[in-house]
DNA sequence: CATGAATGAGGTTTCATTCAT
DNA sequence: AATGAATGAAACCTCATTCAT
C-alpha cells in the first residue's frame, strides 16, 4: 500500500525539523562556518545529498532557522497584541524573556553569533526591520504612561539591557545570576 | 652592506600595524571567516606570503587584533588604579567608553562578531577571564560605597548594560540616541 | 532510488585500489614530496578532492601503500607460520624473497626511498617494529639448528643481505645479475 | 686596514664548511625536502641571503654534500691505489670502512635517504658510476685471486652486503652489533 | 660580505553543491 | 525520498629565491 499524501506530508515535517534542530545545536556550538554540511547530515543520521532536497542552500537553512526562532520568540510574546502594556504585563514580558532565552539557550547563542557576522548579518537585519518597531512602540507606549522624561530613550535603554544581559547570561549561563538581575530590571524600569 | 637594525626594526612595524589594520577593517565589515588572508594581502597591497612573515597564521593574526584591542582599552580605564571610583570617575568611564566605542567602531564590531563564534571565542574567553575580574572587583567597591543593595548584581547589570548599548551602537550608529542613553546611564547608576 | 550498499562498496574499493597503484608508481618513480596529490589525481583521472574522500591526507596515503605492502610480503613468507625454517624452506623463503622483489619492484623502489627519510621514517618504524623480531626469530632458530657459530649476528647478517642487494637490484635491475647471487646466498647460508 | 685576499678566502671557506656541516646534519636528520633552507640559516646562524652567495640553490648544495663525501670515502680507501688487495688490505678495508661509517654517521644516512629519492638520485648516480667501476674492478682480481666461482659476483654480493649492513647500522645504530658482524663478514670473504 | 623583507608559484586541504543511480 | 561518489573553486600555508640596501 503506499503511503497517503499526508503521510508524506508528516515524514517531511520531521525529518525537516531534525534538520533544523541539529543544524541550530551544531551552529551555536561550532559557529556557522565551521559547521559543514556534512557535520549536519552525519548528526542527523541522513545523507548529505537529502540535505538538499529540503533545503536550497546552507543559507537557507541558517536562515530558515533565524526566521523560526524568531517567530517562536514573538508568538510568545505580548500575547494580546493590544499594544499596552500594564505593569504586570511589562513583569510578565520580562519574566517571559528570561524564561525564553532559558528554554531556547541554543538559539540565542546562535542569534549573538549570527547577528553581528556580517554575511549573515543581512539576513537577520530584514526580519528584525520589520518586527523590532511595534516592540519598541509598545515599549514607549508603556514608558510615556510611567511619566518618564524621555521614553523614547528608556525603551531603547531597556532593550540594549535586555540584549546585554542575554549576552552575558549566554556566554557564562552557570555564573551568571538570571533571577537576581530579572528583580532589578523590575525594579529600575517598573516606576511604581 | 644590509639596513641597520632600526630600518629593519621601522619596516617591520610599519608594515605589521598596516596588516592589523586592514585586517582588521575587513574582519570587523566581512566577517572573520569570509575575509581571506588574500582580500588581506590585496587590500594591504602586500603579497599572500608575506603575511606569513608577519603572523604565523590566520588565528594568530586574529588574536594579536583582539588582544591589541582589549589592551587599549583598558590603558584608557581606571587611569589611576587604585581600583577605587569616586563619582567623577564613574562619569569619566562611562564618556570614556562611549568615546572609545565610538573611536573604535571597527574593533568593536569585530569583537561583537567574534566574541560570540564559538571557534574564535576561546581565543577572547582567556584573556577576559584574566581581565574582567579586576574591572569588575572595583565595580562592585564603586556600588558598595553607594550602599545599593546587591552591589555584585548591580555591577554585572550595569556590564551587561554597557554590553547591550554597544551592541545596539553598533548594529546602527547612525539611529542610536549614543549622549541621551548616556545621560540615563549616569543617572541610574551614579545614585547621588 | 540510491544504488545497493554492494556497488558503493564496489565503487569504493575498485577507486581506492586505483589511487594507490598510481600513488604508488608516482612515489617510487618521483619521490614522495615531490609527487603532489595534484599529480597523483590526474594521471588516476579524478579530482583532487576526491583523493580527500579516500585518504585523510597524504601521509595517510603513503602510510597505507607501505603497510599494505609490508603485509604482501609477509603473507607470502613463512606459509605455515610454524617458526621452524628446513632447509628447503629457506630456499623458498630466499627465492619467494626475490620473486616478490621482481615482481613488485616499485613497492621496494617506495620502500627504500622511503624507510631512510626521516620524517616518513617513523610511519614504517613502528610496523616493523612489529614485524622483525618474529622474523628474525624465526632465522636465529635455523641458524642455530645449523650449529652456526653467532646465530643472532648470522641472522642480522643475513638480513642485512638481503636489503642490500634489494637495493642494489631495484638500483639498476637490468644489469645486476639477481640469479647467481640468489645461488650464492643459498650456497653460503644454507650450511649443508 | 682591510682585510688580505687570505683573510677574505679563510672566511669564505670556514663560512661554508660551516653551511655545508649545518646542512648535512639537518638533510640527515629531518630530511632533504622537510629542511628548508631558512632553517639550515637560522642553525648556521647565517642570513638566508648569503646561503645564496655560497650555494647557487638548494640543490647546489646537497650536490656539493653528497660529492664531498663521496670523496672522503675514496680518499680513506685503497690508499696506494695500485688496484690489488692483499688479505691484509682486504681487512683494513673492511675495518676502514666501518670506520667511516661510525664517524659520519650523518653522511651516511644522508647517503641512503638521498640515493633512492629519485629527483635527488640522479645528482649521485653520475658520480658514483664514475667510481664504482674502480672498486669493483679491485674486488673482482681479489676474489678471482682468491680462486672464487664467480668472482664478479661475488663482489656484486660483498658490495651488497656492505651496503645493506650500513643501511641496518644506520636505520639503529645502538643495536645492531657491528664489531660482531665485521668478523663474520672477513671470515666469509677472505677465503683463506 | 651581509641582511631580511618581499615575492609568487605551488602545495595540501576543505567543502558546498551536483548528479547518477 | 534517498544515497554518497564526484567535482572544483577557493581556502590556508610554505618556501626557494630575489633584491634593495
Amino acid at each position: 500500500m503506499p503511503r497517503t499524501k499526508n503521510q508524506y506530508k508528516e515524514i517531511r515535517e520531521s525529518k525537516k525539523t531534525l534538520i533544523l534542530d541539529t543544524a541550530l545545536e551544531l551552529f551555536a556550538n561550532q559557529g556557522y562556518y565551521t559547521t559543514s554540511i556534512s557535520k549536519i547530515a552525519l548528526k542527523a543520521g541522513i545523507s548529505k545529498g537529502l540535505m538538499y532536497n529540503y533545503f536550497e542552500s546552507k543559507e537557507e537553512l541558517i536562515k530558515e532557522i533565524v526566521y523560526k526562532g524568531i517567530d517562536e520568540l514573538l508568538t510568545n510574546f505580548d500575547p494580546n497584541k493590544d499594544g499596552i502594556l500594564t505593569n504586570e504585563e511589562f513583569e510578565f514580558f520580562v519574566h517571559e524573556n528570561f524564561r525564553v532565552l532559558k528554554q531556547n539557550i541554543h538559539y540565542w547563542k546562535l542569534y549573538f553569533a549570527t547577528v553581528m557576522q556580517p554575511p549573515v548579518h543581512k539576513l537577520i537585519q530584514e526580519k528584525l526591520m520589520e518586527l523590532l518597531p511595534g516592540l519598541l512602540k509598545t515599549l514607549v507606549t508603556y514608558f510615556k504612561q510611567k511619566n518618564v522624561a524621555n521614553p523614547e530613550a528608556e525603551a531603547l535603554l531597556f532593550g540594549a539591557l535586555m540584549d546585554g544581559i542575554s549576552l552575558n547570561y549566554i556566554i557564562d549561563p552557570e555564573n551568571f545570576p538570571l533571577e537576581v538581575i530579572k528583580s532589578m530590571i523590575i525594579d529600575k524600569f517598573s516606576h511604581r
